[in-house]
DNA sequence: GTGCGTAGAG
DNA sequence: CTCTACGCAC
């Protein structure tokens, strides 16, 4: 059975249930982990998943801000998030849906200047990564687990649009770069969309509502993530190939959000 | 020649561009008033009302809030407003149309207490009156004048949804009848819309934003007006009968207007 | 209920 | 630029 997990970082969902519902028709994912919900667990527009195929939904709310949310045409078991928000904010849920569990993260953007004094959202962007990667440590690799969502870093050259001017931009600063790294290291994640795209080719998930013509500049970054413990290593590369896309075409929607959704396949 | 001159209070006028146009293309008004245009000059959509038609326009706009606006099919001559606004608010707009001098407003609404002392926007609007009424009495009656906009009181009993219950409420009061009355003695202008649909059937062009469905409850006023001068008596009345309409089913459209337009024909 | 202003986040 | 929150006006 090929389980699609997508990730996308709505931008408030109650403006984009119909986005979603058009992505869902046109992509078809068996788990949508959405972030940014920017609503009350009440808010959520439940009918209109339920009315997409998605009728099984985990959220974590809250007023205006934040905000994850798991919506699965299977049924999901409740699952213990890896770890929680030091400033409670409503950033992690988690479910387990087929035998796979998956932990869907909302990480803080981390502010604009990176320095873990004076900008404390700095240090806790930096802190939640060291708090997730501390979790991940404890954890077996072999079981089967899925890191999802908008973690707010762009690790790779080439997950953004020029690594020597964002090396000083936060989501592309040096630390962010370690904090990223020691976080894949602490189990050897498996990155789905950067395995189906090899570097060089440039990925990109987000673009900037400030840019006129997002296609035109292409000043991205890839910022949502889909990884996978070793134990779904053979799930996730089959014959050799990964299946993972970022579908970039609904960065071009009408009002979009600002984030495009990624999506990879398991064969389970 | 039909000139047909409609007045609309559009609530935005950014927000309501298209259904300006869908208006104006199913009414074919000559000269289009508009009131709540809530933008700056710079900010008002011409090539929308040039596209629709309407390409020769002049704007009194300020920053978000009131803002007035004639849009016509015709060279419009610049005329000067009857008035200004004590406040400073951008009320007032004129032109010459056809050799006919259209005054458009909006009116302030006045609060909720209907005491000119407990209530300076109360007395700001009996005083707008009061400027008017005195504006118009040192006018010929016999030159071709309108006077048009969100006049923000619904003069007679069959302007109301009831009038027992709305002799309490700002739009309705004692006092705002009697304005509305010597404002109309001050030249005896003309009703345009009541006279095509006269009394006692109600003539509604204003509905709550707040009724879940104003069709059902019907609780609307006539807030918005097209008044002629004397002198537009033969061009108004034709055949004995006045052409002037309530546009309200604009009011079910998506996304609508609190306000109806509201339309009246001359023969010049 | 709807649309503005302001501010903050991104 | 596009979201939220809050407050105000109508």
């Amino acid at each position: 059975m090929r389980l699609r997990i997508a990730t996308w970082n709505v931008n408030s969902v109650r403006l984009r249930a119909e986005q979603a519902a058009r992505f869902v028709d046109e992509q078809a994912p068996d788990v949508l982990c959405m972030q940014e919900i920017k609503c009350q667990d009440g808010e959520f527009p439940r009918e209109a998943f339920e009315a997409m195929g998605l009728p099984h939904i985990k959220i974590a709310g809250q007023k205006g801000w934040h905000g994850v949310a798991i919506a699965s045409r299977l049924p999901i078991e409740d699952t213990p998030t890896l770890m929680n928000c030091r400033e409670g904010h409503a950033r992690c849920v988690a479910v387990k849906v087929a035998g796979v569990e998956i932990q869907n993260f909302y990480i803080p953007a981390g502010g604009d200047l990176p320095d873990r004094v004076a900008n404390p959202k700095f240090d806790h962007k930096l802190d939640f990564y060291e708090t997730l990667t501390a979790a991940l440590k404890k954890r077996d690799p072999k079981a089967p687990l899925i890191v999802t969502g908008d973690l707010n870093i762009a690790p790779g050259e080439n997950d953004v649009w020029s690594h020597r001017q964002m090396l000083k931009v936060v989501s592309h600063t040096p630390a962010e770069l370690e904090a990223f790294d020691a976080m894949i290291k602490s189990m050897d994640l498996l990155d789905l969309p950067r395995l189906a795209t090899p570097e060089p080719e440039k990925l990109f998930s987000w673009w900037s509502y400030r840019a006129a013509d997002f296609r035109k500049s292409n000043r991205g970054l890839r910022l949502d993530h889909i990884l996978a413990s070793p134990g779904l290593r053979e799930a996730a590369i089959v014959d050799g190939k990964v299946s993972s896309q970022v579908h970039d075409t609904v960065r071009e929607w009408e009002r979009p959000s600002d984030h495009a959704p990624v999506t990879a396949d398991l064969k389970i």
